[in-house]
DNA sequence: TGTACATCAGTGAACGCGCGTTCACTGATGTAC
DNA sequence: TGTACATCAGTGAACGCGCGTTCACTGATGTAC
Protein backbone atom coordinates (compact mmCIF):
# COMPACT_ATOMS: atom_id res chain seq x y z
CA UNK A 1 0.00 0.00 0.00
CA UNK A 2 3.27 2.38 0.78
CA UNK A 3 3.54 4.60 3.19
CA UNK A 4 0.40 5.23 5.39
CA UNK A 5 0.95 9.14 5.93
CA UNK A 6 3.36 11.97 5.51
CA UNK A 7 5.78 9.69 7.79
CA UNK A 8 9.80 10.49 8.12
CA UNK A 9 12.26 10.13 5.51
CA UNK A 10 14.54 12.63 6.63
CA UNK A 11 17.66 11.91 8.46
CA UNK A 12 16.77 13.69 11.87
CA UNK A 13 13.54 12.05 11.71
CA UNK A 14 15.41 8.74 11.75
CA UNK A 15 17.96 9.58 14.31
CA UNK A 16 14.43 10.53 16.54
CA UNK A 17 13.17 6.66 15.51
CA UNK A 18 15.90 4.87 15.80
CA UNK A 19 15.67 6.92 19.59
CA UNK A 20 12.42 6.02 20.22
CA UNK A 21 13.09 2.37 19.34
CA UNK A 22 15.84 2.25 21.80
CA UNK A 23 13.85 4.07 24.53
CA UNK A 24 11.45 1.09 23.72
CA UNK A 25 13.25 -1.42 24.13
CA UNK A 26 15.29 -0.16 27.10
CA UNK A 27 12.05 -0.10 29.16
CA UNK A 28 10.40 -3.70 27.52
CA UNK A 29 13.71 -5.37 28.21
CA UNK A 30 13.73 -4.12 31.84
CA UNK A 31 10.03 -5.20 32.23
CA UNK A 32 10.30 -8.50 31.05
CA UNK A 33 13.99 -9.66 30.58
CA UNK A 34 17.12 -9.69 28.17
CA UNK A 35 15.53 -12.19 26.12
CA UNK A 36 12.23 -11.28 26.01
CA UNK A 37 12.33 -8.76 23.45
CA UNK A 38 11.24 -9.10 20.06
CA UNK A 39 11.70 -6.96 17.40
CA UNK A 40 8.32 -7.52 15.74
CA UNK A 41 6.06 -6.19 19.12
CA UNK A 42 9.04 -3.67 19.65
CA UNK A 43 8.60 -2.10 16.07
CA UNK A 44 4.90 -2.03 16.85
CA UNK A 45 4.90 -0.91 20.07
CA UNK A 46 6.11 2.59 18.16
CA UNK A 47 4.26 2.51 15.39
CA UNK A 48 6.74 1.50 13.09
CA UNK A 49 6.67 -1.76 10.58
CA UNK A 50 9.41 -4.55 11.40
CA UNK A 51 11.06 -4.17 8.05
CA UNK A 52 12.44 -1.00 9.35
CA UNK A 53 14.25 -2.25 11.84
CA UNK A 54 17.50 -3.41 10.63
CA UNK A 55 18.10 0.19 8.85
CA UNK A 56 18.77 0.83 12.69
CA UNK A 57 20.28 -1.82 14.10
CA UNK A 58 22.65 -4.91 12.56
CA UNK A 59 20.27 -7.42 14.60
CA UNK A 60 18.03 -8.47 17.59
CA UNK A 61 21.22 -9.21 19.57
CA UNK A 62 23.05 -6.11 18.94
CA UNK A 63 19.89 -3.98 20.07
CA UNK A 64 19.46 -6.17 23.28
CA UNK A 65 23.20 -5.38 24.13
CA UNK A 66 22.88 -1.51 23.82
CA UNK A 67 19.17 -1.76 25.63
CA UNK A 68 20.93 -2.91 28.35
CA UNK A 69 23.67 -0.06 28.55
CA UNK A 70 20.71 2.25 27.63
CA UNK A 71 18.39 0.43 30.58
CA UNK A 72 21.71 0.95 33.10
CA UNK A 73 22.27 4.58 31.75
CA UNK A 74 18.64 5.51 32.47
CA UNK A 75 18.28 3.85 35.76
CA UNK A 76 21.78 6.26 37.19
CA UNK A 77 19.80 9.43 35.48
CA UNK A 78 16.60 8.53 37.75
CA UNK A 79 18.91 8.00 40.46
CA UNK A 80 20.37 11.18 39.98
CA UNK A 81 17.41 13.32 39.26
CA UNK A 82 16.48 14.63 42.46
CA UNK A 83 19.82 15.72 42.86
CA UNK A 84 19.79 18.93 41.18
CA UNK A 85 23.43 18.71 40.09
CA UNK A 86 24.68 18.44 42.92
CA UNK A 87 25.90 14.68 44.39
CA UNK A 88 23.00 13.10 46.66
CA UNK A 89 23.49 12.44 49.96
CA UNK A 90 23.90 8.86 51.27
CA UNK A 91 20.68 9.25 52.66
CA UNK A 92 18.67 10.26 49.99
CA UNK A 93 20.01 7.72 47.84
CA UNK A 94 19.57 4.83 50.15
CA UNK A 95 16.14 5.78 51.00
CA UNK A 96 15.29 6.79 47.36
CA UNK A 97 16.65 3.49 46.65
CA UNK A 98 14.28 1.35 49.03
CA UNK A 99 11.31 3.08 48.42
CA UNK A 100 8.40 1.45 47.74
CA UNK A 101 7.95 3.60 44.80
CA UNK A 102 11.45 2.40 43.18
CA UNK A 103 10.07 -1.15 43.72
CA UNK A 104 6.86 -0.40 41.93
CA UNK A 105 8.25 1.10 38.86
CA UNK A 106 10.08 -1.36 36.92
CA UNK A 107 10.55 0.12 33.73
CA UNK A 108 12.06 2.98 34.94
CA UNK A 109 13.95 2.33 38.18
CA UNK A 110 17.44 0.32 38.50
CA UNK A 111 18.59 -1.52 35.72
CA UNK A 112 20.96 -3.63 38.12
CA UNK A 113 18.56 -5.11 40.16
CA UNK A 114 15.52 -5.42 37.23
CA UNK A 115 18.49 -7.52 34.93
CA UNK A 116 20.72 -9.07 37.72
CA UNK A 117 20.01 -12.39 37.59
CA UNK A 118 19.61 -12.16 33.84
CA UNK A 119 22.84 -10.64 33.10
CA UNK A 120 24.57 -13.43 35.03
CA UNK A 121 24.24 -16.30 32.93
CA UNK A 122 24.28 -13.95 29.56
CA UNK A 123 27.28 -13.27 27.18
CA UNK A 124 30.08 -11.84 28.50
CA UNK A 125 29.70 -8.72 27.09
CA UNK A 126 26.22 -7.91 28.53
CA UNK A 127 28.31 -9.00 31.68
CA UNK A 128 31.28 -6.35 30.16
CA UNK A 129 28.06 -3.98 30.15
CA UNK A 130 26.72 -4.17 33.35
CA UNK A 131 30.04 -4.76 35.57
CA UNK A 132 31.24 -1.42 34.11
CA UNK A 133 28.10 0.13 35.96
CA UNK A 134 28.22 -1.82 39.05
CA UNK A 135 32.14 -0.77 39.76
CA UNK A 136 30.44 2.56 39.21
CA UNK A 137 27.86 2.37 41.53
CA UNK A 138 30.24 1.22 44.02
CA UNK A 139 32.26 4.15 43.56
CA UNK A 140 29.00 6.47 44.00
CA UNK A 141 27.82 5.22 47.42
CA UNK A 142 31.74 4.92 48.31
CA UNK A 143 32.14 8.59 48.06
CA UNK A 144 28.51 9.61 49.12
CA UNK A 145 29.54 7.54 52.12
CA UNK A 146 32.56 9.38 52.76
CA UNK A 147 34.70 6.30 53.09
CA UNK A 148 38.28 5.98 51.43
CA UNK A 149 38.17 2.05 50.36
CA UNK A 150 35.36 0.62 48.44
CA UNK A 151 34.95 -2.51 51.37
CA UNK A 152 31.84 -1.04 52.82
CA UNK A 153 30.43 -0.02 49.91
CA UNK A 154 30.63 -3.27 48.50
CA UNK A 155 28.63 -4.35 51.02
CA UNK A 156 26.10 -1.94 50.80
CA UNK A 157 25.28 -1.68 47.05
CA UNK A 158 24.85 -5.92 47.41
CA UNK A 159 22.25 -5.17 50.45
CA UNK A 160 20.63 -2.61 48.22
CA UNK A 161 19.89 -4.59 44.72
CA UNK A 162 19.27 -7.79 47.05
CA UNK A 163 16.46 -6.14 48.60
CA UNK A 164 15.27 -4.33 45.93
CA UNK A 165 15.15 -7.56 44.20
CA UNK A 166 13.57 -9.86 46.85
CA UNK A 167 10.89 -6.83 47.54
CA UNK A 168 9.57 -7.46 43.82
CA UNK A 169 8.77 -11.33 44.82
CA UNK A 170 7.11 -10.95 48.17
CA UNK A 171 3.28 -11.57 47.22
CA UNK A 172 2.51 -9.75 50.47
CA UNK A 173 2.61 -5.78 49.96
CA UNK A 174 3.03 -5.29 53.55
CA UNK A 175 5.56 -8.31 53.88
CA UNK A 176 7.73 -6.23 51.28
CA UNK A 177 7.18 -2.84 53.04
CA UNK A 178 8.72 -4.68 55.43
CA UNK A 179 11.74 -5.53 54.43
CA UNK A 180 12.46 -2.69 52.69
CA UNK A 181 12.06 -0.42 56.07
CA UNK A 182 14.02 -2.87 57.62
CA UNK A 183 16.96 -2.71 55.25
CA UNK A 184 16.71 0.50 54.65
CA UNK A 185 17.26 1.56 58.67
CA UNK A 186 20.17 -1.32 58.84
CA UNK A 187 21.92 0.20 55.25
CA UNK A 188 21.54 3.70 56.53
CA UNK A 189 23.45 2.80 59.62
CA UNK A 190 26.19 1.56 57.68
CA UNK A 191 27.70 4.92 56.90
CA UNK A 192 30.10 5.69 60.05
CA UNK A 193 29.41 8.65 62.48
CA UNK A 194 28.56 11.92 60.58
CA UNK A 195 30.95 14.76 59.98
CA UNK B 1 9.44 -47.17 13.40
CA UNK B 2 7.84 -47.68 16.83
CA UNK B 3 9.92 -47.95 19.83
CA UNK B 4 13.55 -48.20 19.51
CA UNK B 5 14.24 -50.98 22.10
CA UNK B 6 12.82 -52.27 25.05
CA UNK B 7 11.92 -49.03 26.66
CA UNK B 8 10.02 -48.40 30.13
CA UNK B 9 6.14 -48.74 29.91
CA UNK B 10 6.35 -49.74 33.47
CA UNK B 11 4.53 -47.32 35.88
CA UNK B 12 7.43 -47.41 37.87
CA UNK B 13 9.23 -46.61 34.28
CA UNK B 14 6.99 -43.39 34.05
CA UNK B 15 7.42 -42.32 37.68
CA UNK B 16 11.22 -42.23 36.83
CA UNK B 17 10.84 -40.05 33.53
CA UNK B 18 8.56 -37.68 35.24
CA UNK B 19 11.37 -37.34 37.71
CA UNK B 20 14.41 -37.40 35.28
CA UNK B 21 12.16 -34.77 33.30
CA UNK B 22 11.48 -32.54 36.03
CA UNK B 23 15.14 -32.58 37.81
CA UNK B 24 16.56 -31.92 33.73
CA UNK B 25 14.17 -28.95 33.76
CA UNK B 26 15.19 -27.86 37.23
CA UNK B 27 18.57 -27.71 36.23
CA UNK B 28 17.82 -26.11 32.63
CA UNK B 29 15.95 -23.18 34.18
CA UNK B 30 17.92 -22.33 36.89
CA UNK B 31 20.88 -22.38 34.15
CA UNK B 32 19.18 -20.26 31.25
CA UNK B 33 16.38 -18.95 33.33
CA UNK B 34 12.40 -19.56 33.70
CA UNK B 35 11.08 -18.39 29.90
CA UNK B 36 14.15 -20.47 28.56
CA UNK B 37 12.50 -23.97 28.86
CA UNK B 38 11.94 -25.48 25.36
CA UNK B 39 10.00 -28.70 25.33
CA UNK B 40 11.75 -30.39 22.76
CA UNK B 41 15.02 -29.98 24.07
CA UNK B 42 14.39 -30.62 27.17
CA UNK B 43 12.68 -33.85 26.15
CA UNK B 44 15.52 -34.49 23.71
CA UNK B 45 18.18 -33.90 26.87
CA UNK B 46 16.65 -37.05 28.96
CA UNK B 47 16.36 -38.54 25.65
CA UNK B 48 12.35 -39.15 24.97
CA UNK B 49 10.55 -37.60 22.21
CA UNK B 50 8.76 -34.61 22.70
CA UNK B 51 5.17 -35.88 22.11
CA UNK B 52 5.86 -38.20 25.50
CA UNK B 53 5.99 -34.86 27.38
CA UNK B 54 2.08 -34.26 27.94
CA UNK B 55 1.74 -37.93 29.76
CA UNK B 56 3.98 -36.41 32.21
CA UNK B 57 2.57 -32.48 32.71
CA UNK B 58 0.04 -30.67 31.41
CA UNK B 59 1.30 -27.47 29.51
CA UNK B 60 4.97 -25.91 29.46
CA UNK B 61 3.76 -23.67 32.09
CA UNK B 62 2.89 -26.20 34.47
CA UNK B 63 6.13 -27.88 33.87
CA UNK B 64 7.40 -24.26 34.57
CA UNK B 65 5.99 -23.88 38.29
CA UNK B 66 6.84 -27.31 39.44
CA UNK B 67 10.84 -26.86 37.76
CA UNK B 68 11.07 -23.62 39.86
CA UNK B 69 9.70 -25.55 42.76
CA UNK B 70 12.11 -28.10 42.36
CA UNK B 71 15.04 -25.93 41.86
CA UNK B 72 14.52 -23.82 45.22
CA UNK B 73 13.85 -27.36 46.76
CA UNK B 74 17.22 -28.74 45.72
CA UNK B 75 19.21 -25.41 46.43
CA UNK B 76 18.39 -26.02 49.96
CA UNK B 77 18.89 -29.68 50.38
CA UNK B 78 22.40 -28.29 48.96
CA UNK B 79 22.89 -25.75 51.69
CA UNK B 80 21.58 -28.97 54.03
CA UNK B 81 24.18 -31.43 52.76
CA UNK B 82 27.19 -30.68 54.59
CA UNK B 83 25.25 -30.55 57.89
CA UNK B 84 25.18 -34.28 58.63
CA UNK B 85 21.26 -33.92 60.13
CA UNK B 86 22.00 -31.14 62.68
CA UNK B 87 21.15 -27.58 61.44
CA UNK B 88 24.16 -26.23 59.78
CA UNK B 89 26.08 -23.07 62.19
CA UNK B 90 25.77 -19.48 61.17
CA UNK B 91 29.19 -18.93 60.03
CA UNK B 92 28.92 -22.06 58.08
CA UNK B 93 26.02 -21.19 55.70
CA UNK B 94 27.61 -17.72 55.28
CA UNK B 95 30.83 -19.16 54.29
CA UNK B 96 29.47 -21.66 52.24
CA UNK B 97 26.96 -19.12 50.48
CA UNK B 98 29.27 -16.74 49.46
CA UNK B 99 32.18 -19.45 47.82
CA UNK B 100 33.59 -19.57 44.74
CA UNK B 101 32.01 -23.21 44.36
CA UNK B 102 28.91 -21.71 44.75
CA UNK B 103 29.43 -18.84 43.04
CA UNK B 104 30.21 -20.90 39.77
CA UNK B 105 27.90 -23.53 39.73
CA UNK B 106 24.38 -22.30 38.92
CA UNK B 107 23.18 -25.20 38.37
CA UNK B 108 23.17 -26.44 41.63
CA UNK B 109 23.55 -23.89 43.79
CA UNK B 110 20.66 -21.39 45.40
CA UNK B 111 17.82 -20.78 43.31
CA UNK B 112 16.47 -18.07 44.67
CA UNK B 113 19.88 -15.87 43.52
CA UNK B 114 19.78 -17.53 40.45
CA UNK B 115 16.37 -16.74 39.47
CA UNK B 116 15.65 -13.49 41.41
CA UNK B 117 15.32 -11.11 39.01
CA UNK B 118 13.41 -13.46 36.49
CA UNK B 119 10.91 -14.49 39.13
CA UNK B 120 10.34 -10.92 40.37
CA UNK B 121 9.02 -9.85 37.08
CA UNK B 122 7.00 -13.33 36.97
CA UNK B 123 3.00 -14.58 37.43
CA UNK B 124 1.69 -14.05 40.80
CA UNK B 125 2.30 -18.17 41.23
CA UNK B 126 5.36 -18.03 40.88
CA UNK B 127 5.90 -15.57 43.04
CA UNK B 128 4.37 -17.14 45.60
CA UNK B 129 6.54 -20.55 45.45
CA UNK B 130 9.54 -18.20 45.41
CA UNK B 131 8.29 -16.33 48.58
CA UNK B 132 7.69 -19.13 50.58
CA UNK B 133 11.25 -19.99 50.07
CA UNK B 134 12.56 -16.80 50.79
CA UNK B 135 10.90 -16.62 53.91
CA UNK B 136 11.74 -20.17 54.74
CA UNK B 137 15.32 -18.51 54.09
CA UNK B 138 14.69 -15.83 56.75
CA UNK B 139 13.74 -18.18 59.48
CA UNK B 140 16.70 -20.74 58.83
CA UNK B 141 19.55 -17.00 59.11
CA UNK B 142 17.60 -15.89 61.93
CA UNK B 143 17.47 -19.49 63.87
CA UNK B 144 21.20 -19.65 63.20
CA UNK B 145 21.83 -16.05 64.20
CA UNK B 146 20.00 -17.17 67.41
CA UNK B 147 18.00 -14.21 66.99
CA UNK B 148 14.39 -13.68 68.15
CA UNK B 149 13.20 -11.55 65.65
CA UNK B 150 13.93 -12.00 61.86
CA UNK B 151 14.62 -8.05 61.17
CA UNK B 152 18.24 -8.86 60.82
CA UNK B 153 18.32 -11.80 59.36
CA UNK B 154 16.19 -10.10 56.55
CA UNK B 155 18.99 -7.52 55.98
CA UNK B 156 21.74 -10.44 55.85
CA UNK B 157 19.65 -12.68 53.01
CA UNK B 158 19.23 -9.40 51.40
CA UNK B 159 23.19 -9.02 51.20
CA UNK B 160 23.89 -12.82 50.24
CA UNK B 161 21.73 -13.21 47.83
CA UNK B 162 22.52 -9.83 46.39
CA UNK B 163 26.57 -10.28 46.84
CA UNK B 164 25.80 -13.71 44.98
CA UNK B 165 24.65 -12.37 41.74
CA UNK B 166 26.58 -9.60 41.50
CA UNK B 167 29.63 -11.81 41.54
CA UNK B 168 28.02 -13.64 38.95
CA UNK B 169 28.08 -10.58 36.51
CA UNK B 170 31.38 -9.40 37.59
CA UNK B 171 33.95 -9.89 34.70
CA UNK B 172 36.98 -9.91 36.30
CA UNK B 173 37.10 -13.34 38.49
CA UNK B 174 39.58 -11.46 41.10
CA UNK B 175 37.23 -8.23 41.52
CA UNK B 176 34.23 -10.78 42.13
CA UNK B 177 36.61 -13.11 44.44
CA UNK B 178 37.10 -9.55 46.02
CA UNK B 179 33.38 -9.08 46.14
CA UNK B 180 32.62 -11.89 48.04
CA UNK B 181 35.12 -11.62 50.75
CA UNK B 182 34.58 -8.85 51.77
CA UNK B 183 30.84 -9.79 52.25
CA UNK B 184 31.62 -12.80 53.94
CA UNK B 185 33.61 -10.85 56.21
CA UNK B 186 31.08 -8.20 56.71
CA UNK B 187 27.92 -10.81 56.94
CA UNK B 188 30.09 -12.69 59.20
CA UNK B 189 30.08 -10.13 61.95
CA UNK B 190 26.23 -9.35 61.78
CA UNK B 191 25.74 -12.07 64.18
CA UNK B 192 25.37 -10.68 67.40
CA UNK B 193 28.55 -11.33 69.84
CA UNK B 194 28.33 -15.33 70.17
CA UNK B 195 27.25 -17.63 72.80
C1' DT C 1 2.34 -71.48 35.56
C1' DG C 2 0.44 -70.13 30.96
C1' DT C 3 -2.50 -67.66 27.69
C1' DA C 4 -5.60 -63.65 26.03
C1' DC C 5 -6.22 -59.13 26.10
C1' DA C 6 -7.06 -54.27 27.90
C1' DT C 7 -4.19 -50.61 29.25
C1' DC C 8 -1.24 -47.06 28.50
C1' DA C 9 3.91 -44.99 28.15
C1' DG C 10 6.20 -43.41 24.66
C1' DT C 11 6.65 -42.37 19.36
C1' DG C 12 6.86 -39.25 15.60
C1' DA C 13 4.21 -36.86 11.96
C1' DA C 14 1.41 -32.98 11.67
C1' DC C 15 -0.93 -28.51 13.09
C1' DG C 16 -0.88 -23.37 13.31
C1' DC C 17 1.88 -19.74 14.97
C1' DG C 18 5.26 -16.18 15.73
C1' DC C 19 9.95 -15.53 15.32
C1' DG C 20 14.37 -13.00 13.10
C1' DT C 21 15.73 -11.67 8.84
C1' DT C 22 15.65 -10.39 3.69
C1' DC C 23 14.27 -7.76 -0.10
C1' DA C 24 11.77 -5.46 -3.99
C1' DC C 25 9.36 -1.56 -3.69
C1' DT C 26 7.42 3.41 -2.62
C1' DG C 27 7.61 8.02 -2.25
C1' DA C 28 9.47 11.96 0.60
C1' DT C 29 13.93 14.14 1.16
C1' DG C 30 17.35 16.98 -0.13
C1' DT C 31 20.99 18.05 -3.52
C1' DA C 32 22.80 19.68 -8.13
C1' DC C 33 22.13 22.90 -11.43
C1' DT D 1 13.75 30.40 -6.52
C1' DG D 2 12.53 26.35 -9.39
C1' DT D 3 13.12 21.89 -11.61
C1' DA D 4 15.22 17.01 -12.18
C1' DC D 5 16.71 13.33 -9.98
C1' DA D 6 19.58 10.25 -6.81
C1' DT D 7 19.15 8.82 -2.19
C1' DC D 8 17.31 6.27 1.29
C1' DA D 9 13.74 5.65 5.50
C1' DG D 10 10.21 2.97 5.98
C1' DT D 11 6.78 -0.75 4.01
C1' DG D 12 4.97 -5.29 3.90
C1' DA D 13 5.20 -9.86 1.63
C1' DA D 14 8.00 -13.73 1.92
C1' DC D 15 11.69 -17.00 3.71
C1' DG D 16 12.97 -20.94 6.76
C1' DC D 17 12.82 -22.27 11.43
C1' DG D 18 11.60 -23.86 15.98
C1' DC D 19 8.00 -23.54 19.05
C1' DG D 20 3.89 -25.78 22.08
C1' DT D 21 0.51 -28.92 21.40
C1' DT D 22 -2.37 -32.87 19.32
C1' DC D 23 -3.12 -37.41 17.92
C1' DA D 24 -3.20 -42.02 15.58
C1' DC D 25 -0.31 -45.46 16.43
C1' DT D 26 2.97 -49.25 18.56
C1' DG D 27 4.14 -52.66 21.50
C1' DA D 28 5.50 -53.74 26.40
C1' DT D 29 3.08 -54.13 30.76
C1' DG D 30 0.41 -56.33 33.81
C1' DT D 31 -4.15 -58.30 34.92
C1' DA D 32 -7.98 -61.84 34.52
C1' DC D 33 -8.77 -66.44 34.16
Amino acid sequence: MGLRKSMGHSQVEKARNRERILKEAASQVRQAGLESLSVNKLMQSVNLTHGGFYGHFPSRSDLIAEALERALVDGEAMAQAAGEGRPRSYSAMVRGYLSRTHRDSRNSGCAIAALLSDVGRADLHAREVMTAHIEAYFSSIARAMGEDDERTAMVAVSTLVGALAISRVLTDPKRSDELLRNVRDYVLSMKPADA
